[in-house]
Order: C-alpha cells, then sequence, then structure tokens
RNA sequence: GUGGGCGUAGCUCAGUUGGUAGAGUCCCGGAUUGUGAUUCCGGUUGUCGUGGGUUCGAGCCCCAUCGUCCACCCCA
C-alpha cells in the first residue's frame, strides 16, 4: 500500500490556492462589516437531533448524507451538513434573541456524504448570513443586497443571475402542496423514476426537476399563486420593489423551492451557468419558524448561505483574481559569501521594524548568488537586496529592480530606508 | 445510491498489432569562477493506481478493487 490520502471528498487548499481564498474573505469581511453584521464562530459538531428537527427528517441531508457517530459518551453527534441550526441554537443558548436584533455571520466547513463531483464536496465550505427579529421585506431586501455588492465586489455580477420566489405561509403552501399532488397523481404514469419518488416524500421538490418531460407535465399543473395568502404575496411585493428600486436584476422563478424545511415566503437562489451542474453559489430566505421549533421563542429570521468553493470555482473560471494576489513577496535579500548572511539577516530585521508593510523574504541555506537570483526572480518580488563579501566589507547594498532591464545601485547601508522608501511609496 | 470517462516522473502528457518506458515542464549544475526572464549543454526523477489472471513475455488483453473526473440525484 501507498501513503495514506485525504479522505474523498475532502481536499487540501495548497499555498497557491490560499492566497486566493484569503482574498475572496477579506472582500466578504469587508462587505459584511459594511452592513454591521457581526461574526459568529461555532462549533464543527452539534446533537445529531439539532439537525434532525431543524432541516427535516425526510430530506436527504438528514437520511443519508450526515456524518453521525457516537462519542465516548455514547451520545449521538454529527458534523454539521449546514450552518443555520447550529447558529440559531447558540443565539437562543446564549439569550442573543431575547428582545432584540441580531445581524449575525460565520464562516467553516460543512460535511455531507455525497458523491464528489465539480463543486460537490464532503467537506466543503460556506459563510452563512443570518438576521434575526426581523419580519418586514426591507430586511430580505438587505441580505439580498449584500449578497448582491459581495458580486459586485468580486467582480461576477454579470455573471449570476437572482432567481427569486416565495414559497408563501404555512398553511398555504400545504394547500397548495395536496392540490399538486392530486394533479400529478393524474399524470403520475408518464412522470420520471425521482419525481414518482418524492410525489409523497417532498413533493414541492418536483417543480424543479430536471427531466423536460416531467417540466411539460407541470406546464399543467396547479400554479401556487392562485394558493398563495395575501400576506405573502404583499410581502413579495414589496421586496420586489424594493430591489427594482436599488437596481438589483431578478428573475422569478415559480418553481424555485428549497431543499430544507425550514423555508417559508421568500426565497432566492443566486446561479451562474458557468460551473457546469452545481451552478447555486448562493441560496436563502426566509425561516420565521424554525426558532420557534427550536426553542419556543417566536423570532422571525431570513438569511443565506453561500457556497465559498463555488465562489472560487467561479473566481478562477472567469479569473478574476487580481495579479497582485499571485505574488507575496516585495522583496528577496540575497546574501553570499564570508558574514554576509548574517549581515543581511540584521539589515532585514531592522527594515522590517522600519517598514511593517513590505513582505520580504531571506534567503537561507546558502547556494551561489545565480541560484539565489533565480529564487528571487521566482518569488515574484520586485526588488532583490544583494550582499557579498565586497559590500559587507565596505557596510553596502546592491539594490537591483529585478522587473525593469539591468537596473541596479550601490548604496551605503545607513540610507537603506530612504533607499526603500523612494521604491515603495506609502 | 446509479451511469460514463480516466489512472504512466512532483506537474502536463506520449507510448504502434503485447517484446521490460519516453517528451515537455520542474529541480540541480555548467556555458557566464558576483546577478534573475530568454538561449545552449549536461544531470536527477517511475512498484506504469493496487491485487489476481492469460502469455515464453503485459504499461497495452481479461477480472476484481481503489482512486479520480463528469453527469444523474442532492444542494451551497
Amino acid at each position: 500500500m501507498s501513503a495514506i490520502q485525504s479522505i474523498r471528498g475532502m481536499y487540501d487548499v495548497l499555498p497557491a490556492d490560499a492566497v486566493r481564498w484569503q482574498y475572496f474573505e477579506e472582500v466578504m469581511r469587508q462587505v459584511l462589516r459594511q452592513y454591521g453584521y457581526s461574526e459568529i464562530r461555532l462549533p464543527i459538531v452539534e446533537q445529531t437531533n439539532l439537525f434532525k428537527r431543524s432541516i427535516g427528517e425526510v430530506t436527504d441531508i438528514v437520511e443519508k448524507e450526515m456524518y453521525t457517530f457516537l462519542d465516548r459518551n455514547d451520545e449521538s453527534l454529527t458534523l454539521r451538513p449546514e450552518g443555520t441550526a447550529g447558529c440559531v441554537r447558540a443565539a437562543l443558548q446564549h439569550g442573543l434573541l431575547h428582545n432584540q436584533v441580531q445581524r449575525l455571520w460565520y464562516q467553516g466547513p460543512m460535511f455531507r456524504y455525497e458523491k464528489p463531483q465539480k463543486g460537490r464536496n464532503r467537506q466543503f465550505y460556506q459563510v452563512g448570513v443570518e438576521a434575526f427579529g426581523m419580519t418586514g421585506p426591507d430586511i430580505d431586501a438587505e441580505i439580498i443586497l449584500l449578497s448582491a455588492r459581495l458580486w459586485g465586489q468580486l467582480g461576477i455580477l454579470d455573471d449570476v443571475t437572482l432567481e427569486l420566489n416565495t414559497i408563501g405561509s404555512a398553511e398555504s403552501r400545504a394547500a397548495f402542496k395536496q392540490a399538486l399532488v392530486a394533479y400529478l397523481e393524474t399524470v403520475k404514469a408518464d412522470l420520471d423514476e425521482d419525481s414518482v419518488r418524492r410525489l409523497y416524500s417532498n413533493p414541492l421538490r418536483i417543480l424543479d426537476s430536471k427531466s423536460a418531460k416531467t417540466q411539460a407535465l407541470l406546464d399543467g399543473a396547479p400554479a401556487f399563486d392562485d394558493y398563495l395568502d395575501v400576506q405573502s404575496r404583499a410581502h413579495f411585493d414589496e421586496l420586489q420593489r424594493r430591489l427594482s428600486a436599488s437596481g438589483v436584476a431578478f428573475k422569478i422563478n415559480p418553481r424555485l423551492v428549497r431543499g430544507l424545511d425550514y423555508y417559508g415566503q421568500t426565497v432566492f437562489e443566486w446561479t451562474t451557468t458557468k460551473l457546469g451542474a452545481q451552478g447555486t453559489i448562493c441560496a436563502g430566505g426566509r425561516y420565521d419558524g424554525l426558532v420557534t421549533q427550536l426553542g419556543n421563542k417566536d423570532v422571525p429570521a431570513v438569511g443565506f448561505a453561500l457556497g465559498i468553493d463555488r465562489v472560487i470555482l467561479l473566481l478562477e473560471t472567469l479569473e478574476k483574481f487580481p495579479a497582485a494576489v499571485d505574488h507575496n513577496v516585495d522583496l528577496y535579500w540575497v546574501a553570499a559569501g564570508e558574514g554576509a548572511s548574517e549581515n543581511a539577516q540584521q539589515l532585514a530585521e531592522q527594515l522590517r521594524t522600519a517598514r511593517p508593510d513590505l513582505r520580504m523574504v531571506l534567503h537561507c541555506g546558502g547556494g551561489s548568488f545565480k541560484s539565489q537570483m533565480k529564487k528571487a526572480d521566482k518569488s515574484g518580488a520586485r526588488v532583490a537586496l544583494i550582499l557579498g563579501d565586497q559590500e559587507v566589507a565596505a557596510q553596502q547594498i546592491v539594490v537591483k529592480d529585478l522587473r525593469s532591464e539591468g537596473d541596479q545601485a550601490v548604496i551605503s547601508q545607513a540610507d537603506l530606508d530612504t533607499m526603500i522608501s523612494d521604491i515603495f511609496t506609502g
């Protein structure tokens, strides 16, 4: 047998990619900051019952995708398959929802036992954004505007589409579900296999079936519009007005539903056609019933989850990473000869104190000037600072601009700070 | 869980009807004995995913298995 490998569907983010993740995270934090959202950090493991009660017993996630195990105390624990449940649990546990409003976000790995494919892994990463205690379409609009701003900042707004729908109150949804099932039963013979299976387990899901035949059958199905309660309709209309007023384009998709049981009223998805089968990069909606369900407290809530892996994939596909993201060294110290390395290390420490903003690498491990220069070039550094026997003896440094042709100057070591400041202004 | 494609050097890949493995890149050294891209020269790199089978002989054929990619499904 060969060396140990990572678990199927769980991948390493190598240094070349990690800088890209950092870039995304910086942009994301900046946008969340602009809207006054606070970070909350949550455990990765929770009691299994938390997910069963929130996501829904008959969903695929709970039925066959959770990493569930008994700990040494024989308690059933689960690696979180999504973040909302844990966030609500924490907010309730610490009284964050007692007579107050909360705007929260979190980030981290989620786990689902699925068969890996493009944009789908067993350990994947989400940013969750949740707003508690606000019932109106204003806050629905806010979180959608927040997400739209994030796409704008990342330069991908033109490559994503906002799909919007309302799935109404629990009562209207139940009435519609009944009518839908009644209709589909009349055409059951022509439904695809998956849709037949879902007919009684999760009939709303049939609405976004990918089978063309099923979609054709759905044209004759009852429309949810006819079952939608007045209040939800008004809420949805107001949300649309606000989005339009803010210049956010959207597409009403009456067949858009959510896979998790706790959603109601507003639902939305940001999709792209550039990622293959997993085209949803961000999705969410209103879930007013969940807090009641988990904590007997009537607190309205709305939120979304964003697939970081998928957004990174999209940014890569569209080549939207700024070039500067790919190099992380400004200065490279080259030192060969007696005492040069030690001299360089001392100078580097002084310069780090004087210029904390600069990223510099001191060559370690020896080697010829030639090989050290090669590494300086490969590092992406703009400037090489070169020390040899002569420079050490004369208390000088060779400053070489690696990004322009043959420009190099010999300066006194005492003038290093000024010289560097001239090159790296600000 | 179902279906299809692919597993050969660190990476990207060739490898003919079966005859014991190659290129590019990367890395190291030299041309240039104190200077990076480029150019030229030289060098290192492999349980051909794994285990069986067929054969005088398997990278190539057969079976199994694992991994990976894509799609279904599911979802972010």
